[in-house]
DNA sequence: CAGTGGTCTAGACCACCCC
DNA sequence: GGGTGGTCTAGACCACTGC
């Protein structure tokens, strides 16, 4: 998609600098004769850079870049999106195992019996354990799973090998306080704030194929709504 | 904007029942000569229903209404646009002062000497401590207000009675315990979880015109990716 | 008043679903 | 193969900015 291309460039040309915060962007028409296209497609790259808080743009004077504390660092996505590439994050699986449903049954809409493939990842950022993540994926939609998947990359196994294709995620942030287990799992002390989020990974048609509870030590996240 | 009528309208007719879950739109084409307007129109419109998990759109298929549990109640804004009409939510006026802006004057990009207006409300949901706000907005920008604006609604004071127009919001979000004060004030156990929220409200080029800190029972807040 | 971004249109082409 | 949504275009008109 054309959007998305001009979107990354973009992106990627104002965090190298090449802009400096409060320079205007080139003028709209200057952009669509660059990358080739029409006014309506690079507005929609233009509005994904206004939700992240990269620009701001003024009807009658311009688009223009802000000071990089307004920039929002794609939070809200799992762990690898939001860290991807610029720090150094590793994962060690705890745990991964074949178990029934039970009461998450209903959120799959799948039986009781129906098997689903847990793992328990920690992950570290820069070495520091940084949120611990427990997964959920229906075993009849994954038949080939194992835990060598875990090495690579599963968002690859489940858009390549499987065929599958993510539709939408929903999040819900909730508020916790670290239990003894968690503690010593992050390596902090016992009732510290944290942030608690449930990640749904649906296809179309609202097949759930990964229900991710996520204990994070990030202190904050943000996001941002442009009217 | 016709595309944001057309989203209202659409997203009443889904809450009154109109289309039971399931239930498929009418094809884009129908719509589009109901409403009188193109198709691009009209997909930013059902666009905005997919960000808020009403339905779901297949290419090739159609556009499909989702089950209730699937519908984000547009979580992450104010707590008046959260529960606007359909709760009975009431404030009640803690404090109002004008205080020096200190600390906060760096947010604000003001001396620390410039004033702050800075009042505290406790939100009420059906008449349950539900939100603690504290609010801070620049003297200068608002030099007529006082504590009679808090009986109505600030909003119509900033964009009516000042003619100032909020052009993007962001919103952080931490996790908290309550404290002994909050715990009375909120009348919850110390110690609970809860949800500190940051809000920034900005005109264009970046104004800052109110800075909120909200603590809140919500048990959840949810928010929703497409791709 | 000239130039900018904000919004909308009419129509095109494609990928995909389902008969 | 007929019909659906996904994407894009070329161009129009407007509101607003800033000289």
């Amino acid at each position: 998609m054309k959007h998305e291309q001009i979107y990354h460039d973009l992106r990627h040309r104002i965090l190298d600098g090449e802009y400096a915060p409060g320079d205007g962007l080139e003028r709209e028409v200057v952009l669509c004769e660059r990358y080739g296209v029409s006014r309506p497609t690079l507005q929609k790259a233009i509005g994904r850079l206004k939700q992240d808080g990269m620009v701001h743009s003024r009807q009658g004077s311009g688009v223009f870049v802000n000071p990089a504390e307004f920039f929002l660092q794609n939070n809200f996505t799992t762990l690898s999106e939001r860290y991807g590439g610029e720090e150094h994050l590793t994962s060690e699986v705890l745990s991964f195992a074949c178990v029934p449903s039970a009461g998450l049954g209903q959120i799959f809409d799948i039986e009781p019996t129906d098997l689903l493939i847990h793992y328990r990842r920690l992950r570290r950022l820069n070495g520091i354990p940084w949120s611990l993540e427990d997964t959920y994926m229906p075993r009849n939609l994954f038949p080939t799973m194992d835990a060598s998947v875990l090495l690579g990359s599963v968002i690859s196994y489940i858009e390549g090998e499987c065929g599958y294709r993510m539709n939408h995620d929903r999040v819900e942030v909730r508020p916790a306080v670290t239990d003894t287990s968690l503690a010593s799992i992050l390596q902090v002390e016992k009732g510290r704030p944290i942030l608690r989020l449930s990640h749904y990974n649906y296809q179309v048609h609202n097949v759930l194929m990964q229900y991710t509870v996520e204990y994070t030590l990030e202190d904050s996240l943000g996001i941002s709504f442009v009217r």
